[in-house]
This record gives structure tokens, sequence and C-alpha cells, in this order.
DNA sequence: CTGTATCCCTTAAGATACTG
DNA sequence: CAGTATCTTAAGGGATACAG
């Protein structure tokens, strides 16, 4: 979400809209449960903030990555899911993805040691 | 480089390792161009200052993502080029940056208006 | 329950000047 | 040529309190 527009290249463009710390994590929950409502998504990302947590959705759904639906009722409820285009993007982070999982131990390891 | 150690998955590592602004853009130049001497690789991700190229270079050397070879002469060169390890991330970033490339008009676009 | 509104701190990044 | 050093700004993120 740098918004220094036009990219140098399709990565640079990738990585404007699902960089940071929270975006990629956020996806990966709802790819894995489908849709979430707002507190339970809060807790499928351990650690982040409601702050951070309403920041980054409003950026996914602003990008058409995530979907918001909200129930009018009392307690409010609030529902949120991956769009088609979402989990375009999110098919093409697996292989990152797969590549952190494989050499998770050995980065944390050379950076210790 | 958050270096906020364990990770809640394969993709925070990853994005750890190769997040920011400029990391998957040098990555890319090398991987295009094989072996590059440093102002070689400043012309060829434009926009970079000199303090970032180096300071970008010595965390992607830290994780042995990339390799630097002084070559003891003056005037002083020195190339870098892609490890083996580098490499296998490279192709894991493949997905995403073609994702970028078929999507960034319309990211752009959205975002516009 | 689903958010807003502040305040504050840390980190990323840019500009510029200088050196072996 | 290949960096260092220093300063400054911009952005990301966290803590806490509060509201509909």
């Amino acid at each position: 979400m740098t918004a220094h527009g036009p990219y140098s290249c399709g990565l640079d463009a990738a990585l404007d809209v699902v960089g940071g710390k929270w975006k990629s994590l956020i996806l990966w929950a709802l790819a894995e449960h489908g849709r979430l409502r707002f507190g339970e998504l809060r807790r499928e990302v351990p650690g982040i903030t409601e702050k951070m947590l309403v920041q980054q959705l409003r950026q996914l759904e602003a990008d058409g990555l995530v979907d918001r639906e909200v129930h009018q009722q009392v307690p409010p409820k609030v529902e949120y899911s991956m769009t088609d285009f979402g989990a375009t993007l999110n098919e093409a982070l697996v292989p990152l993805g797969e590549w952190g999982e494989r050499n998770m131990r050995r980065i944390v390891e050379r950076r210790a040691g």
C-alpha cells in the first residue's frame, strides 16, 4: 500500500497489494475458514489489534480482494469472505508460503548464529 | 526483516525475507542478468539509492540468498549473484509476479476511480 | 459485537555529502 | 567504483480508551 503507483514490475504491484505484516495472514485465514466474523478473524490472526484488523480489511476490501457483509441486527454481525479475485491472489501466494514453510528453520537458525 | 522471529506461517517467514520495497526487485535483476556489479545493479533497479541498495544487499547476503564477490583490485570491483537458495525463492515468487502483471491495470484503475 | 479516535513509538525509506 | 555517514521525513504499527 505504498501507493507509489505505476510499478516497475508485477511483483512490485503484488507486494503493494498484499505487503505489510498482516494482509497475507488475513487472506489465509479467510481461505481456510471461508467466512468469518470480525471477532473470529481477530482470533484467527493472533497478535493483531482491532485497529490494524479493521484498517487492513478496509484496504483489502477497497482492492476487491475481500467481501464485507453487514447483517443489520443487534448485536452487530459482520462477515468477511474472500472474493474470487482474492482467491486468485491467494493461489499465487501458495508457492511463497510453501517456500517459507520449508525454509523457516534455516532462516531463523542462520540469523541466530 | 521485521525480525519478529518465530512465524505464524510460512508466508509470514517468506515475506520477512523478501518483503519491503526493494528486495524482490534486486532478486529479479540478478535472476535476469546472472551476475552484476554494484553500479550495474543500481542501474537495473531504477530509483534505488546507494544506501538502500547496500543495505538490502547486505540483508539478502546475510540470509544466504545473494552471493557477494570482491575482486581485490583498483578501482574496486564487486559482483553480486544469486545463490542456489536464492534461486528457489525467486521461483516461488514467479506466480506472484505473474499475478501482479495480469492485474496491475485493474488495481491501479480501481484505486484511481 | 464491531468498530472509532488518539497518541506514541519504531522502522522504512529518501536526500545529500563524503571516503578508500 | 563501491561504498559510509548523517540527517530528515514518511509510513507502519501498537496501546489504550471509548462509542453505536
